[in-house]
DNA sequence: CTGAAAGCGCTTACAG
DNA sequence: CTGAAAGCGCTTACAG
């Protein structure tokens, strides 16, 4: 009938008591927020030594110091994670690890207001950061009427006094679609995304609208909720119905898996036949078929600024800029070539 | 010069005022520890619910009561996360959501000893479940020093002593290597893990192993590590330095994208002239080729049996058993038949 | 059935 | 340069 407990952790009394000063004193020469004097200073850390003391984070916390934990509120929207994702959690990680803060990973099946409220009020992290930002995100709003400090990785309708990092989307699309149109295209379709409520995916298609009206093309779309079997269905109707198109614009890695295989299950050569551009790479493609053109939405870039923010945010260390939008970057491969179909184009001027 | 603090979370005082009573009883309420007159209960209650009360776990804890935060540590080995690991998270999540419990993951890009140190004495967590068991790993070393209940999803060398759940690997490979048998195949490869500090890795190569003297097969195997360029390259290899395999057998999903890629850019139509049998099912392969017959691992039976006798440990619930093997199924799709090629076998007595 | 009070291990004005 | 004391938001004997 022993206790289950066996080796309780020192307190700063026993540390205090063990070198002859008070606990203020002794929390002081952890701190470094008051001088000790360096025999004292000495002393103290001589008893920490002897006793393998470390103090309590949650002590800590309660008495209102900050217990340097960062979340990352990442609803599990979907059965899968794309590798963008992972690329997210993983320089995000980088960077907080690496000032020194505790990195956490808030994941449920979703993430809803109530759990986010918890989080937030129960004073175990710092700060937070949000993805999957919506249109209209009751997260945010719940965030903003909180006082802990907090960046978006996105951006929402209405983002006046937000702190946020964001992949510039409209230009992504644009940056897609011109090149496009740089290489002779003009039937250009785009496998898009279905949920306008997912603000990013508002923005691409939007984006995409605007560009085919400056480029005089017509607007072919065919939506695609965010899985390779989506992709592969979504771009069999496009090409069905538009049989036209010589090149498409892929809005996720995940979905690109799926119209690859549509486009080789029905014969059409990539890129000889058709051209294909996807938003980022999945590593489910094995090599061989992955070296397509992609447009580059800078997870590690987005992620990194967003939680480097987010830190000085929390150190209250001068922000340069409020709000973030990372260019995109347009990375060549060979899914891409001049259109040889339909209607001839006069190569660009030297 | 207004101070930058909105409104703070509401305290148990808060609560105790609006409700008339003290906060002695508003806490035995909520813990159910002591019997509370039901109309007190229902203001107490409904004054909770006015001011959006949630006790603060950092308090609870410090007050010598447990946080109720389970937590995940599933370090970040690779690029992608396996659509395996979704589930897991999903049902190991909602399982602790469900009683009650906060639930967060732990990802880092690697989650070494000093992370997991760190947690665990900064008493955020009441317990810990572990994933991606190594067969000598140290974070359960430091576990095992440690008082905090855990729980293995997956094995170690030495497993005396330790409360865990893992899917009976050896029976996973041998249920895949005798249904090909059945249906008469040979020549059976096995697309295998590389990496066998990986406790998983290493079983179901020794079961391979086992399966192949049992049933009196070659022992053909490639391996691959967690990638579907991996498997692609591994299918490869393994066609050509075995073209008279009939059938093959890939360790993952992950790399089971690659596989197939690999199987139809030589020409090899599945199940026509080869037999595929993979661990678990992608989502990353679109329907079509999706209806594979798959070993699954069961990651929902797995992970939430794990987090139930994790939540059971902590509230002081009697175990059934302490280490749980989990058969693992096998679902039969269009990826397997009956061997054409070769040596023909008598088809199965009726 | 309910309260007043001590205490968990820290930090931080306040006072020397 | 140093201490005594209040307080963070809870829980839990102790006392009605």
């Amino acid at each position: 009938m022993t206790p289950r407990k066996s080796k309780s952790r020192p307190t700063i009394n026993e540390v205090a008591k063990r070198a002859g000063v008070a606990k203020t004193t002794v929390s002081h020469a952890i701190s470094g927020k008051r001088p000790v004097a360096p025999a004292t200073r000495e002393r103290i850390f001589k008893a920490m030594g002897d006793l393998q003391y470390s103090p309590s984070p949650i002590a800590r916390r309660l008495a209102g110091s900050p217990s340097h934990t960062i979340a990352l509120v990442l609803p599990l929207a979907s059965p899968t994670f794309a590798d963008v994702e992972v690329r997210y959690i993983a320089s995000i990680g980088a960077v907080v690890n690496q000032h020194g803060y505790t990195f956490l990973t808030l994941t449920a099946p979703q993430v809803n207001v109530d759990d986010l409220r918890q989080i937030v009020y129960s004073g175990l992290v710092d700060g937070v950061l949000l993805m999957r930002i919506q249109q209209k995100d009751e997260r945010v709003k719940l965030l903003r009427e909180t006082d802990i400090p907090f960046v978006l990785i996105g951006r929402t309708r209405d983002n006046k006094g937000l702190t946020l990092v964001d992949l510039n989307g409209e230009a992504a699309i644009g940056l897609a679609v011109d090149y496009l149109v740089e290489l002779g295209h003009h039937s250009i379709g785009f496998i898009c995304p279905e949920d306008l409520n997912f603000a990013f995916a508002y923005r691409i298609v939007k984006g995409f609208e605007k560009s085919c009206a400056k480029q005089q093309l017509p607007r072919i779309m065919s939506p695609a909720v965010w899985s390779a079997d989506a992709g592969y269905r979504a771009t069999l109707a496009l090409i069905e119905q538009h049989p036209e198109v010589t090149a498409i614009i892929v809005w996720s890695e995940v979905v690109t898996v799926g119209a690859v295989s549509a486009l080789r299950d029905i014969g059409r050569k990539v890129p000889d036949d058709i051209s294909v551009i996807s938003f980022d790479r999945s590593e489910h493609l094995h090599l061989a078929s992955a070296d397509l053109t992609v447009i580059d939405t800078r997870p590690e870039a987005v992620g990194g600024q967003a939680a480097q923010m987010l830190i000085n945010l929390l150190e209250d260390k001068p922000l340069e800029r409020e709000q973030i939008l990372m260019p995109p970057l347009l990375i060549t491969g060979k899914s891409t070539a001049h259109c040889t179909n339909g209607q001839v184009t006069l190569p660009k001027p030297a």
